[in-house]
DNA sequence: TAAATTTATCTTACATGCAAACTATTGTTG
DNA sequence: CAACAATAGTTTGCATGTAAGATAAATTTA
């Protein structure tokens, strides 16, 4: 047999990485479902439009933005451009860095935004709803520790 | 202010929700990064190649390939084809139902898997070092427990 | 200041993910 | 058996993710 090829702790490293990925990928995918039947939208496109929320003001840099997403990365150039189609956000040159362009989101996006994050704030409880309010907080606790350290390297 | 707009509750799931989106995805992406450097792979390839080694006998259909993923799912006819094409898996008519395919992995596939699992299991200790090991499988049995009430759907 | 380096973003090419429509085959029902 | 429905996969079109290289502007350095 080779119960031996990995280490107890291995093992567990291995199940909760799995379970992990299950479970955040299958909610992932609840959301994501919702968002598209109801808005046409997606986590990645929701999740621009919360950054950029935060920061209506002054918009963000494409770069800046990038950086703050939680979702996707790669390729920001492609989905600014059709949420620039949409209406959903503007794109400015700077003109203090001629490289650089201030992303902003517009009012229509704004109230896309509202609309989706009262009904998101809905589902997400909906799909945690089996979680008891202190196993929560903890489990965020917890959660938000360790990414701390996954982001020191 | 607007704190009223959210419960106690929504906001404690909102909380939970992004932490654990945050830190899954900060975990897949180290561990896809992994991949993709040392053997051109990604965790979508990974998941297929896992779950066709437990069934190394027989294969599965693409439908029971796909349903049991952790990852993606959709198009698998395309990854299929690549997979198939890297001649890490193959891909047979079955006899009894003409519409269906039997798909298996083959020797280099389980070569290339068995290598990429030893070293993912030193990966995943790595990134989770910094919890302790009663707390994993707390956790883990947590997750488990989660996502059932998600799968009752 | 000219040259080299860094920074911000884009472009390209390809892999992957998603939804809807389609094809072929099988199963069911009158 | 003929008509219909269900099932297994594929195809298509588009959105998104990744990597590598290109471009242009800003910054540093000699």
């Amino acid at each position: 047999m080779s119960e031996a090829k990995y280490s107890k702790r291995q093992r567990e490293s291995l199940k909760l990485w799995i379970e992990l990925l299950r479970y955040s990928n299958k909610l992932e995918q609840i959301i994501d479902d919702k968002l598209r039947q109801n808005y046409k939208q997606n986590i990645s496109r929701f999740d621009v439009l919360s950054q950029l929320e935060r920061e209506k003001e002054n918009g963000l840099t494409v770069g800046d933005l990038a950086s703050c997403l939680i979702a996707s990365k790669g390729n920001i150039t492609g989905l600014i451009d059709r949420m620039q189609k949409d209406e959903l956000i503007t794109k400015v040159s700077r003109t203090d860095d001629r490289r650089s362009y201030i992303i902003s989101i517009t009012d229509k996006g704004l109230k896309l935004f509202n609309e989706m994050a009262e009904n998101n704030a809905e589902w997400v409880e909906d799909a945690l709803s089996a979680i008891d309010i202190e196993k929560m907080s903890d489990f965020t606790k917890f959660l938000n520790q360790a990414r701390q350290y996954l982001d020191l390297d």
